[in-house]
DNA sequence: ACTGGTATAATGTAATACAGAATAGTGTAT
DNA sequence: ATACACTATTCTGTATTACATTATACCAGT
């Protein structure tokens, strides 16, 4: 969510159909809202509330530098979490 | 940890320190015990108590066929994922 | 007024991650 | 004998996370 959110500028109803699309089929609104929510809480994240002609106005975020940062952690880790599970799964025994 | 005791007949301590020369330098027993008695109590292992002659006696682990499958599973959902978020994470914006 | 699609917030439960402290067995050096 | 280092497991507790459900609200078309 943070690398979609790096993206470009989004909201958590677009994000889920975002997920959804990547193949994430049964992520529900509830599940992403409370991500959100936190990126809010831990601030990892700039708010822009925008009216829409479509429904209720929507919530914008922007990812501010320690958004940023914290996605650069995550990729760090999970480069580092991915090769290693890779190396277990692909050479065999020992 | 299922991969590892799929490898062989194993105990909790061993597992630490396998973890650590996979990489995982940080895991403390803790952790490990937490999730060895969580396989435990969903079933998933044989356990074997031997004794040893440099220590208290080792809970050996191997998988059940429930811990075969939930590996298998493990995996499928982790070449889903990991695929997914290579995806994301190579291929740039949109 | 009602329906369907868009959108967020509030609430609750179960699982997970992880650490720390307690306990105990064994061999070796003092 | 006893103290120490290493091996080994268990117990306990806290914070976070995952995830779903329900409630609420805005808008357009019928």
């Amino acid at each position: 969510m943070l690398e979609i959110i790096s993206r470009g500028e989004t909201y958590g109803y677009e994000i889920t159909q975002q997920l959804r699309e990547l193949g994430f089929t049964d992520v529900v609104e509830g599940t992403v809202y409370t991500i959100t929510l936190r990126f809010e809480k831990n601030n990892l994240v700039n708010i822009e509330k925008k009216r829409s002609n479509v429904g209720p106005p929507r919530k914008f975020y922007t990812l501010n530098e320690a958004g940023q940062e914290q996605l650069e952690n995550f990729w760090r880790k999970w480069n580092f979490v991915s090769s290693k599970l890779n190396e277990l799964r692909d050479k065999g025994g020992k």
